[in-house]
RNA sequence: UGGGGCGUCGCCAAGCGGUAAGGCACCGGACUUUGAAUCCGGCAUCCGGAGGUUCGAAUCCUCCCGCCCCAACCA
């Protein structure tokens, strides 16, 4: 393929295509998208697919992208649901400029065009009770039957409307029907609910209406009255487009949108339904909404995953129309992609061995330049103090190493970056039989971590002055579900993660981390990136895990397991 | 058994009659003051299956198989 065609096919996919040939075709002038979230929970890495096409499209077509929130059900929906949407579209680079509407803008329209259905014939209210409703609606096999008030008078209709909306009858008394067709194979024709009575005050309405129009009756004209020229939803909406072209056609709305859909998100050992995310905050298997281990955005922010990366991920993944379920490792590669480029690099001990280096003197300490960011110069240096008595990761340190370990063990030699080469010659153990401690002898002339006659170590390892370091504990983060399909043989709540998160609380950090910025990941050098967490108080830093390094050790360690 | 969709590498996903892009994952190897990053190489003779049309098919036709969505006064 050459270049030029690489290029073109590059971030195209069929939602692209279909806008590129209607502005090809003049079937329209602009493109005007949107994204219509219903303010009922937090959004997720789902909602960012959608978020990023909508207004991804309006980007790169020169067009807008709407923020409409479908406030059509003020039985479920929240101010404050409202306020946090906004704030997480904001947060991944979104901005909806002018264009912030509401369903509920428009109820005297949509209730003056139910009113012009029953006038035409077209709608009827219908007394039938709920229960009575639902089986007369018929099977997927077996046609609806006709309500004995499906032929009411337009007059009778009209007045028994009006009464509605003036709070004559209680919740489920009345609802009012498009006049469609009850033996179609699309159940979404059999007569749909237009409004329902809803005597439950309104987040932005409040108590002026008592009936609600439903999702199906409020969002194509809503397009409509926003000239939306292309509405993009997920698969589950595809029946429904029949009905959405129905109000379009059969009223005098301004405009003729048309609706596409797109395969909805789903990511292996992540559950992206609303209401299980709902559940979780309410029964507080999760500290909150915001809980880095929940895949809303205002989770992964706080967890410290960059706006950028969601992006980046959400372009890798595609668009299409097939379902499909996401590695989740393609996101964690998509975050450490990004943070690799810009985060700053950091020493830190998660699990601290204290070595002591015999020959250094007592007292004395220094300060040792080291580099920033080595994929970006410009990130500069900083000085990190060195004294007698240091910390390493625990791990670092084996007594009988197995072949492929390279790292510290007695008698070895390896460095301490930006450092000194360090030689293990004592380790002293506690009554149980634990290492507490090393005895290390430092070779001054490796100073920085060179050695002049040249002789290599096979490990360079991170390290922190016990005298300088800041205390801190570390949640270490791991898959909420234990299942990569969870809810997949039975309740998803069974396939919670009891292990989900970790905490160490006796980390060490290095003093120039007491200047992180809470939510802004940087790297531990040889372990991950990390964030301090808002529940950071003076005296206790507290720091997330983003996501861990790639770890080939890790890896021989499995094999090798796993060939036992 | 009704209606609407979808099936291309383990996971995403290009491809639109001219002889299978790319990413993730994985496996080698190089390099390395992060066992990271980077770099090089490997990874679908085959596109759910079977027929057919054609000089030529993942792309067109037929039949079959599998999976998903729909029977809220939710969105």
């Amino acid at each position: 393929m050459s270049e030029e065609s690489a290029e073109r096919t590059a971030g195209r996919d069929f939602v692209r295509d279909i806008i590129q040939a209607d502005l090809d075709a003049k079937r329209c002038a602009e493109v005007v998208t949107r994204f219509p979230p219903e303010p009922n929970g937090y959004l997720h890495i789902g909602h960012a697919k959608s978020i990023c096409l909508n207004f991804g499209v309006a980007q790169e077509f020169g067009g807008r992208c709407h923020l409409r929130f479908d406030d059509t059900n003020p039985a479920k929906e929240e101010q404050a649901y409202i306020d946090a949407i906004q704030r997480d579209v904001r947060w991944l680079g979104y901005d909806w400029g002018n264009h912030l509407f509401h369903a509920s803008d428009y109820f005297e329209q949509l209730y003056a065009w139910a009113e012009r259905l029953i006038q035409d014939g077209k709608a009827y209210v219908d007394d039938t009770p709920l229960e009575q409703m639902r089986t007369m609606r018929g099977t997927l096999t077996e046609p609806g039957q006709a309500s004995v008030y499906r032929d009411r008078p337009v007059a009778e209709n009209l007045d028994l409307f009006r009464r509605m909306r003036a709070g004559e009858f209680p919740n489920g008394a009345r609802v009012l029907r498009a006049k469609i067709d009850l033996a179609s194979g699309n159940m979404n024709l059999r007569d749909p609910v237009l409004y329902r009575i809803l005597h439950v005050a309104h987040p932005r309405t409040g108590t002026a209406w008592c009936l609600y129009p439903t999702y199906d009756f409020a969002h194509g004209q809503s397009d409509a009255i926003e000239r939306i020229t292309h509405s993009l939803c997920t698969l589950e909406f595809e029946d429904h487009r029949p009905l959405y072209d129905w109000f379009l056609d059969n009223l005098p709305v301004p405009a003729r949108p048309r609706q596409y859909e797109f395969a909805r998100l789903n990511l292996t050992y992540t559950v992206l339904s609303k209401r299980t995310l709902t559940e979780l905050v309410r029964h507080g298997h999760v500290s909150g909404w915001d809980d880095p281990r929940m895949p809303t955005l205002a989770g992964l922010r706080r967890r410290g995953v960059p706006p950028e990366a969601v992006r980046d991920f959400v372009r890798a993944i595609g668009m299409a129309r097939a379902n499909s379920v996401v590695d989740v490792a393609m996101f964690d590669h998509a975050v450490r992609e990004h943070l690799n480029k810009v985060a700053l690099r950091r020493m830190a001990v998660l699990r601290p061995l204290k070595v002591v280096i015999e020959n250094y003197p007592e007292g004395q300490s220094e300060e040792l330049e080291c580099v920033n960011n080595p994929e970006d110069a410009s990130a500069g240096t900083r000085r990190v103090p060195f004294s007698r008595e240091l910390y390493i990761e625990h791990d670092d340190f084996l007594e009988n190493p197995p072949k492929k370990f390279f790292r510290l063990a007695p008698g070895r030699e390896v460095r301490l970056r930006s450092a000194y080469f360090i030689t293990c010659r004592e380790v002293i153990k506690n009554a149980a039989g634990t290492v507490v401690e090393l005895r290390c002898t430092y070779d001054p002339a490796t100073r920085g971590g060179n050695a002049p006659d040249g002789r290599k170590v096979q490990a360079t390892m991170h390290w922190v002055s016990a005298r300088h370091a800041i205390a801190a504990e570390v949640r270490l983060y791991h898959p909420l579900f234990t299942r990569p399909d969870p809810g997949a043989t039975g309740d998803v709540l069974s396939d919670l993660n009891p292990q989900s998160v970790e905490a160490l609380s006796a980390c060490r950090l290095e003093p120039a981390l007491a200047q992180a910025s809470v939510g802004v990941a940087v790297q531990f050098e040889r372990l991950g990136y990390f964030c301090p967490d808002p529940d950071s108080e003076s005296g206790r830093a507290v720091f997330n895990r983003t996501v861990g390094l790639r770890d080939a050790w890790a890896r021989v360690q499995a094999a090798g397991a796993a060939n036992r």
